[in-house]
DNA sequence: GGATGTGAATGCATTCACAGCA
DNA sequence: TGCTGTGAATGCATTCACATCC
């Protein structure tokens, strides 16, 4: 049994599953070939049975009394993740945040390209954002429907972000990454990531006092 | 035995304080001046259970039969996050993120100054960024003791972010918020938070497929 | 020796269920 | 009746420890 894809992997697994592919990544421009569970562990403040038991919920990629072949395990991470292939994302809210993360080198160097950026606010239709065209939420339908878009960025203020999420997921998305300091309502079937940026700010004045 | 301050709550529960404290604001917002641990919970999509075992870690601030005091709880929540006054943030970076969380207007709202911005590019120093001179690094010391600087936010990348937070832990910063994709190893005593957006959409590529 | 993969044991967070109070 | 606070029970994630293989 091999399971290119866990069957039930605990959800903090799945998590550290991107770490391990960012470190991966780092290690193979350091030149190195092979890692141990240990050492990728080390480099994540992890314990070697964590790593050994989050990858072992998605198969066999190990090599008993060697380690884990840094490219072979890169692969496999982004096949398991879905990053083995290019994912085009729609950008809502052409403010701030929304131009910080429009050209964020981040994003294109892990396999995600900014498709398409729209903007609620009449004004700013027709202007541009770096390379991209401020495009109408008129325009969100059709867009996604021929980018074949299923991931999109809210960067648009907290009291539009439930309508805006609302057009984005009638437009066929399946995934949103919300930075707007709201808590969506969602159907099944559809996955929010929310990053408050207070929130984590808040993390550390509480840990720090 | 009221304790103010939680002597071991879990983590998961210091994190969701976070975001009651967000949506009772909302709630106060909203005119209301008593919520209970269900309403409060399914605005979060969380248990009502799971809200009271929360917020009973840190003391007792509910009403039987009533429910919780919107202001009440929001004044007790900022005691315990330490957000009860205002905190002083140096951010390192001036590129796209830099400018974005410079004057991010949700920081001010919840008990954020930023105080200070630096970069490690000497072709930017002396320029400013919005209403902020960017300082080279060599400033540092002096304004994190001048400000009473404990926090800081880096936004630079990757391969000097490891340099710049040792910068930072040397000139007296005590939590570090982390937009840099890497792990970075800080003392004892030092909170670091990273948050790579990067991750986060790989989270939703990988709930989607 | 050096390393993985994995059942078993541990530890921790969540949920349950109810006593107690308004 | 409505709601909080909390011990007890459950469920889940992490850690341990070892059989297995290079």
């Amino acid at each position: 049994m091999e399971p290119s894809r866990a069957d039930s992997a605990p959800d903090p697994a799945v998590r550290r599953l991107s770490l391990y592919l960012r470190q991966l990544e780092t290690f193979r421009r350091a030149g190195r070939h092979t890692v141990s569970s240990r050492q990728l562990g080390e480099s994540l403040h992890l314990t070697d049975a964590q790593v050994r038991k989050d990858l072992a919920y998605f198969g066999q990629f190990g090599h008993p009394g060697i380690g884990y072949g840094v490219e072979e395990l890169i692969g496999r991470l982004r096949g398991i993740l879905g990053t083995d292939r290019i994912w085009n994302v729609l950008l809502v809210g052409a403010g701030n945040i929304g131009r910080a993360l429009s050209d964020y080198r981040g994003f294109s160097a892990r396999g995600f390209r900014v498709a398409a950026v729209f903007d609620i606010d009449p004004a700013k239709i027709g202007r541009t954002l770096g390379p991209f065209p401020i495009r109408p939420m008129s325009d969100l339908p059709a867009v996604a429907r021929e980018q074949g878009a299923r991931l999109a960025i809210l960067a648009v203020p907290a009291d539009c972000a439930q309508d805006v999420a609302d057009q984005l997921i009638a437009a066929g998305v399946r995934g949103l990454l919300n930075f707007a300091p709201v808590s969506l309502n969602v159907p099944r079937g559809v996955a929010v990531n929310t990053v408050d940026m207070a929130v984590q700010l808040e993390q550390l004045a509480f840990q720090v006092t």
